[in-house]
DNA sequence: ACGGCATCCCCCCATTTCTGGGGGGATGTT
DNA sequence: AACATCCCCCCAGAAATGGGGGGATGCCGT
């Protein structure tokens, strides 16, 4: 695992991927994809402005070596809603091999299609690597082999699912880290008396019933979020919790 | 890692004990505390009760060889919501060192009484892994040793980081199969118009302005709101945006 | 074809709560 | 002494809450 060293200090999307086709390469699997789903973290935006078509939209990002043609149809047809490797990468944390995914639940026609295309390009086997981010964020590292037998991949798989899982760990930090352009202004620093406000808040209290809570006048407590909601950055409660709760300030 | 393998056929919470202290053990740290953190999902309750014990606070599952006193003492003070490691792990997904928290972010008083009073009870060296589960869902694996330099620690967790985090992995999967009593009775279903307006509201929109952005109008959004709100089991947008976010039905 | 059912849309009301300003003062720490 | 944190209070206007009342589509099974 020696090009692991370079994946932690890639300075750039380029050089991730160069650390990835190395590591994973010298592992048995020669194509990769990458897939990084992230909720779009509020703009300040206090005066109405309808949202267009995008804003507020799910951004996929993506970084693979998977063929061309087969990136561009999936992200044209929007199989990202549907793709079965996604949908299971959502219930677990366990890598899985995509051999394993059509026993247990059917797959849905869909499902089955996105399957089915995927090996007309060449993907038949492969492997999923889930990785559940902070702030409710959803990566996964899928490796493939075009060569050689089943058999082989799943005992490629098997020895290297542990290799795997922290590739995968280490892609996804490093693409945080770079791809931090609007870096959250280095989550903010909140009062510990903010954080129960917002905390209890967000469990349904109102402030006055957070104010029982804390042994605190309502008053305060009302104060308290004022300061916390300006410092998140937004102009309710409502988007202040949600925020906290993303951030990981608090766990309602 | 021979351990491992008992690890993901064990058939009790015990078990999985067992196999982690022989696990851990034979990476150099001699005592570990595995905690997972579940947000209680819903109890209806309206009429305020003081939540002095257990109502409305996160649960947490411990699996610990830590000194009973100290985990006693930490569960009473409620330090689940305070616990800088914690706070930490909610913000990342790689293991860290407890020796890395303090430089970094200052902690707050209460934060620094938390590491304090564990130093007491012997835990001053030790290293968090933190588990990011499916539906937001937090578990985090801390290791810790009572004798030896601290030179001789960090070492040993630098050498072992790839092998804990598999560990955490495992363990934490291995407690969700044996601890899924209620796995997903809580899910309930959010009409298409529910979960838009709750997703906007969760991204800082009034009833009016999720109005003016799905072209329908305030009164309705509210009416949709209300239904979804109850549906959710709570009394108030932002508990009802908390627990949509937390649920997976949007994401913000 | 019919009723039941879910979903979606609109409106009204009284009451409570929140928002976003302002003004203080009391502790601590640096 | 400056600073952060915490605590309390006031106010006016806006928004949410929790009820009620409609009607409009569909889709289902009988």
């Amino acid at each position: 695992m020696a090009h692991l060293d370079a994946l932690e200090r890639a300075e750039s999307i380029a050089e991730i991927g160069a650390s990835l086709q190395a590591t994973l390469g010298s592992l048995g699997f020669d194509t990769y994809s990458y897939v990084h789903v992230r909720p779009p973290l509020g703009k300040r935006i206090r005066s109405f402005v309808p949202p267009s078509s995008q804003d507020g939209r799910v951004v996929h990002e993506f970084l693979a070596t998977f063929p061309d043609a087969w990136v561009e149809h999936y992200i044209l047809q929007g199989y990202g809603d549907v793709d079965p490797t996604f949908q299971a990468a959502m219930g677990t944390i366990l890598p899985f091999s995509w051999r394993d995914l059509g026993g247990r639940n059917d797959l849905s026609s869909g499902q089955r299609r996105v399957f089915d295309e995927a090996r007309d390009f060449g993907l038949s086997m492969g492997a999923t690597i889930p990785i559940h981010g902070p702030e409710s964020g959803l990566s996964t590292l899928n490796v493939s082999a075009s060569g050689g037998h089943e058999k082989e991949f799943e005992e490629n798989y098997q020895a290297g699912r542990q290799d795997l899982l922290w590739v995968a760990v280490q892609t996804h930090e490093a693409f945080l880290r770079l791809s931090e352009d609007a870096p959250e202004q280095g989550r903010v620093r909140l009062t510990d008396r903010e954080r129960d406000c917002l905390l209890w808040t967000a469990r349904g209290k109102t402030a006055w019933e957070v104010g029982q809570i804390l042994a605190i006048s309502e008053e305060t407590v009302l104060f308290h979020l004022k300061n916390g909601t300006r410092k998140l950055g937004v102009f309710s409660k409502h988007h202040a919790v949600v925020k906290a709760v993303m951030q990981g300030h608090i766990i309602p």
